[in-house]
DNA sequence: GTTCTTGCAAAATATTTGCAAGACG
DNA sequence: CGTCTTGCAAATATTTTGCAAGAAC
């Protein structure tokens, strides 16, 4: 599926972010995949950029809802949010799915979390689960 | 409550670890918390340290399943894992509540995680909920 | 004495901050 | 012009590695 420049930037304006180019850039590498990566892999998604510039590209979208940080226990990787997130709501209640072999995170955005009790005193804001095990691609091997 | 020296060389034997000092100092100290703790959380609650030692021991106490990591979206901290952890089996199905306003991150063993049902031909094998929140002590504040 | 552990130095990696130049309305 | 963004340099934080001295059995 091929977005259009206009696409990315209307989607950028509706949550609120100044369309630059770089950010074009990011936004359009990050719909490309189909799991979660790390700033590396953003890095080497373009010929040149700055690491400092993608932290604060990537620090710009995670505040406005574009995506969301995942702490995979082996260094952080990013992923897109759901497109009813925004900086006032910004929830991701879904399953990250770290493969143990192959070390992909990818977000199960369809799994359905069952809400969790906690003990009283406790306001829950918002919960994600980290499941691990061997992805559908290692498990075939 | 106090725990001998005895009884903390007693269980690091049990996990296969041999208990030097400075081991048995990381496993008193962290006993002695209600809450995960962070590398600097440690350091200081020793006189001397060295972070290098530090950090081995932590590695150490994971492998061996005394201890486990929890990526909290700010840094890591560790807890001590349930007395059945081994090298073999370690097992932290649970909940990790972390307050949005204190900071503090609390395992919540005796909250029930229910099952969560993956996509066919993923094999799940652990998994962990993070929830966020205000802990008890703040919402009463 | 052999093996494991510790401490120090240093390297490697990850992330943040200050500042000046540039882009854009 | 004024504000926001970018790129570079540098600072800071975090984690790992190599190596030699020391402790334990």
């Amino acid at each position: 599926m091929i977005i259009s420049k206009l696409q990315l930037e209307t989607e950028l304006l509706s949550k609120h972010i100044k369309p630059t180019a770089m950010r074009i850039l990011v936004l359009e590498f990050l719909k490309a995949q189909s799991q979660a990566v790390n700033l590396s892999d953003i890095e080497g998604g373009f010929g040149q950029s700055d690491r400092v510039t993608l932290y604060r590209t990537l620090k710009t979208f995670e505040q406005k809802g574009v995506i969301h940080k995942i702490s995979t226990g082996t260094g952080v990787k990013y992923a897109l949010c759901d497109s009813r997130c925004s900086e006032d709501s910004h929830r991701d209640t879904h399953v990250h799915f770290i493969c143990n072999q192959c070390k992909k995170t990818i977000c199960l955005t369809q799994v359905h979390i069952p809400e969790i009790e906690i003990p009283s005193g406790f306001q829950l804001q918002e919960y994600e689960v980290l499941a691990r095990g061997i992805c559908g691609v290692c498990s075939t091997k």
